[in-house]
DNA sequence: TATGAATGAGTCTTCATTCAT
DNA sequence: TATGAATGAAGACTCATTCAT
């Protein structure tokens, strides 16, 4: 049921999706992210990946076999993750596609708030990705927006959704979400939590859906 | 009147802060814009930003006397020219704090629209700004926002703002606006004009702000 | 005891300060000699540099962190070398004076002799040292110029030099010595040793010394 | 009677060539000294010499067809000067060869107090002197040392010179008028006349010569 | 001759990557 | 996997020189 090979089995039906762990990345991987999301992936030399892993250069191509093949590491991992927790979200959620919007918003906000580092190199770096990984990308970002916009096609269909620009809005909601991932700290005042049921009554506003829930 | 030396007068109150010329830049800078935007400042050399431009290398140090130089060129033209419309902008809608948000919005959607490649440019780049021209942008952006976020407390303190959180509502509305430069194609179905008053709808509705104007 | 961290130990007691070796230098510092030698150090590229050496350029960026590097490792190691032989040279002499100017003369003789493209760069390249470099150049060729004026000096105050200029004269045997690296040939017909004897005898004349010694 | 096109009619024998004037060299070639003096000929860019010049780089090349024929210049007119000049002094001294060591140093020493910049350059940048000029440049060299040899023979074919080595002693007075370019400031304590009589001592002390006169 | 724009060739330096130990 | 040495390719930048105006 896992998107790609680096998930790592989210998706029991227990609401697991909202639990985050530090550190999901091995050691190489968090060194080579931290370097990309300071400098971006062609700012950042090998050595300073190294010498920020702990090892050395040659060490750092044990591990891996390329600098590349650390961005595709760190690119797939984000967005097997980020898949794997929405769609779990979207499961536990239901058949009432509002609840789903509701579930999806909140688990985008939630990961881009605890995984910020990681998704802000996924979106900002596709373009120093190598044709395949390239691809797979973008296939993975489209497989993953269209658990948002399937769930608003939905609730528009049922006659629940209020604004007459449905699809604008849905892009809406999706920027501010990932967004996230620019500007929030997770030790900064704000819990993720709340964050994403501020964000999940944003969203329901932008969408003009009554929070009411259906008839 | 203007934000800085590069500001080009548009700060004259008869509304042309919503009109929008082709390629204010001059031309090497409008070749760097192009190939920063394709591969990141990082990952352009200045061969390809010749190549683009029609001109050899030593050519493009004729007029600029760094590859920083061209990103700080970018930068500070895309901030000034943002700057001045907005101020424009609100300066232009009054004394109605609802209304100041209006055209703030308005203006910001606008310019993302028509100057997404320098928008996101100035977003994306900060990092590769050297020093001193890292923190003048950075100055710049707080300016610029605090056109919007001021609005908003005003419209606060004038008890038209429904939501709870009008803080974290104006993050939204911001990163929700500069994101167009992200995604909008001008040769895409929707007008700038169209994109900006549905987004000053999405802003009016994430504040929870009754658009019917001052009682 | 040693003037500086490269010199190396021949300061013991017991005329070791005559005997030479070939190239005490490491061998890209070697190259980077004879290229300067013979084409300055402005006039040299680190692409021929790497040839003599046997390198390609990044091996020599390796050992080096930079093209400066290579000239203030051939003027340290010159000027290190050189004061820890003449001030062996000058301790070995003894209390007399006169005896110190012959030892420091053959001193200054054997080493152009024997080190003359080292000593010719180190004389020559000054302007090219950068900021640092250079001032701790200067000082080190003060020191060393430093050992010849204190003996004149102390000859002079001991009534044993016949010149009224004693202090100009001391400056013509400072050059005439210092030139030997110009134009003295290692494999030419005449012997250092011989070379040093003739020098000496040439500046107690121009000092109008009367050789005898002490009366 | 001129060694060069550029000599300037100074071999009138009436001591004129005990006379300086400031500045003999055109502008652009006294610029180009400066600047060669103090970073060398490869360390110096066009741009620096017109800059000195008060030219625009292109008013450079209407004078001069390309850099080194900055330097063939400066080094041509350097050394048609000093043989012009040297050898008058000779001419002038008459028949007694110690006479003419007298003079020949004087005029070394002269030239070299009041042309130091230029004698510089001409003795350090040979290397810089392309293949012809080069050549032109050594013979020039070879012929101006045989003044001073040619002298030295005689006087010693006389049994005018008490040292048993006296080619080496006239290198060694050689070199040590040479240097005096490299210390000696027009504007520091000393008068060239003053400096140029006590050369000429310290030289026949050299060679231990009898200042007497012939007997 | 000044100005401004331009450039082929080359400069120093760095980078990702490899290999022997 | 660490260390050290090494390198082909490329990157930013500079230089002497030229040409149109």
């Amino acid at each position: 049921m896992n998107g790609t090979p680096e998930s790592a089995g989210i998706a029991e039906p227990d609401g697991s999706w909202r639990r985050f762990d530090a550190a999901p990345l091995p050691p190489v991987l968090q060194a080579a992210q931290d370097c990309f999301g300071e400098h971006g992936y062609h700012g950042t030399t090998i050595r300073e990946v190294a010498a920020r892993a702990g090892l050395s250069v040659p060490g750092i191509y044990h591990h891996y076999p390329s600098k590349q093949a650390l961005l595709v590491g760190i690119a797939q991992a984000a967005m097997a993750e980020l898949y794997d927790r929405t769609l779990a979200a979207a499961e536990e959620a239901g058949a009432d596609p509002v609840d789903r919007i509701r579930a999806v918003v909140e688990s985008l906000v939630l990961f881009h708030a605890h995984r910020g580092p990681s998704a802000f190199i996924a979106a900002s770096e596709i373009r120093s990705l190598d044709g395949d990984a390239r691809a797979a990308h973008i296939a993975a970002r489209d497989r993953q927006q269209r658990l948002l916009s399937d769930a608003v096609d939905d609730a528009a269909a049922a006659g629940r959704v209020g604004t007459p620009v449905p699809h604008e809005a849905m892009r809406a909601v999706t920027t501010m979400c990932t967004a996230v991932a620019q500007w929030y700290r997770l030790d900064g005042p704000l819990r993720p939590e709340e964050l994403a049921s501020t964000y999940v009554r944003f969203a329901l506003d932008l969408l003009r859906i009554d929070g009411a829930g259906p008839a």
